[in-house]
DNA sequence: GTAATAGTTCTGCCTGTATGGAAGCATCTC
DNA sequence: GAGATGCTTCCATACAGGCAGAACTATTAC
């Protein structure tokens, strides 16, 4: 009996269960979640969220911080984001292409959230705007602001988030647009700052960002993005 | 209890058992293989074998053709592919960024098959150069040979696949170089010309395909690619 | 025709694993 | 301090699903 196992039934197996499934989606919008909130959104008794979470954890699905007698969980990893994406392309597929054109996901192709930053086509969009203008420039495995981009950052009041360990800025790809769109600690920066200017509004059950009056005349212009 | 189990929770279990996965793995390779090679790939019996392959054919992961008492299975979709790449970046992540470093995946880096096409750093290099020379132009829902594409191939030798129902070219994502390479009819075509003018050697096991000392010569000037 | 091969269906066995109940630790509130 | 809350560990139950043996059909070979 052959013991070699292909590496990714594992995380397939981890995925698999619909319990766990549905904690994975919840985290697929880029928030941290307590086990409770998570519990209840599974359906499961909290005993049985923890052994779950636990599986998650020890695989490094997800990770935990912990505050006070809370326990917080995120997924791990943009390629778990697109681990599960591109299961639900597959999973979406009889649809062939108009998976995207179907009226509930068209809010979804134009702007979501995506393990905490904005994909879709705004998303591209984004990171189209940030090249043409070269307010990104390589850095050691990671992408940095350069002055121009340091310059407009701060033009729009966002501090450019420093303290933060994690990675600053690098392409993520997007399922539906097939194209690269912005991620790191810049791109979840930025969010924030659409969401409090009022630009954006976050649903919370579906991951999709839908554009307000107010983002129509001053973020699209921002992004320089012609969406139709 | 919420039966709003996620869709992609029914395909990550059927990735999820290892013989399936290692069925799944062969057929990663592009080829179809009959059921009984399967069987003894996977290390089972025929009859474990025919269940397992009629709940893929099921949820429509494979797809089959018969030939007289032989039935042959190929993975039924590029998407599929593309989700066993995402689950095995997730699963071989530990080494992060380092997993295609490694020496044992360096030749998988370097070229490989990805359900019957070329990816890897081969892959991007050929599509660039086609897209350089302007040898493909936009159609309706695939990439169409130019007048001068058209050139270049009967140029090579190669017959334009036109017969074929699939969709000539259309570009797919590689996981390794995160870019796209070329995909469709004519990478398929393109590829069975390299192996028969003996340019590269495909490993039957690992899906590598490693350049020959013809490639050397021939295939990489062709393709304009220059690999470290 | 007979024999061999490829694959399928049926059945019982067995293992893996998710689950809730009970009990136990922390932490926070009053 | 007492009590409540959030989460965990232990345990027994139960369900799901993969497996091979046996018997069957369909195609190919002699």
């Amino acid at each position: 009996m052959p013991s070699n196992e292909p590496r990714f039934s594992r995380i397939a197996a981890l995925i698999a269960d619909p319990t766990r499934a549905r904690m994975l989606s919840v985290l697929l919008g880029g928030e941290y979640r307590c086990a409770g909130e998570l519990a209840s959104a599974a359906g499961i008794t909290p005993q049985a969220a923890s052994t779950q979470l636990g599986q998650l954890l020890d695989n490094a699905l997800v990770t935990m911080r912990q505050q006070g007698r809370h326990k917080y969980f995120a997924l791990a990893d943009a390629s778990i984001a697109h681990a599960l994406e591109a299961l639900a392309m597959v999973a979406e597929r009889d649809a062939v292409g108009k998976r995207w054109a179907k009226p509930t996901y068209q809010p979804l192709k134009c702007a979501r959230r995506c393990y905490g930053h904005m994909a879709g086509e705004l998303g591209v969009a984004q990171f189209d705007m940030l090249q043409r203008h070269k307010y990104l420039e390589p850095g050691k495995d990671s992408l940095q602001l350069s002055t121009q981009g340091r310059a407009w950052l701060t033009g729009l009041g966002v501090t450019s988030p420093s303290n933060i360990k994690s990675r600053l800025a690098y392409p993520c790809m997007d399922w539906s647009e097939r194209r690269d769109h912005l991620a790191g600690s810049l791109a979840i920066a930025l969010l924030d700052h659409y969401l409090q200017q009022d630009w954006l509004h976050a649903d919370k059950q579906s991951r999709a960002l839908t554009i307000t009056p107010k983002g129509q005349r001053q973020l699209l212009p921002l992004l320089e993005a012609n969406l139709r």
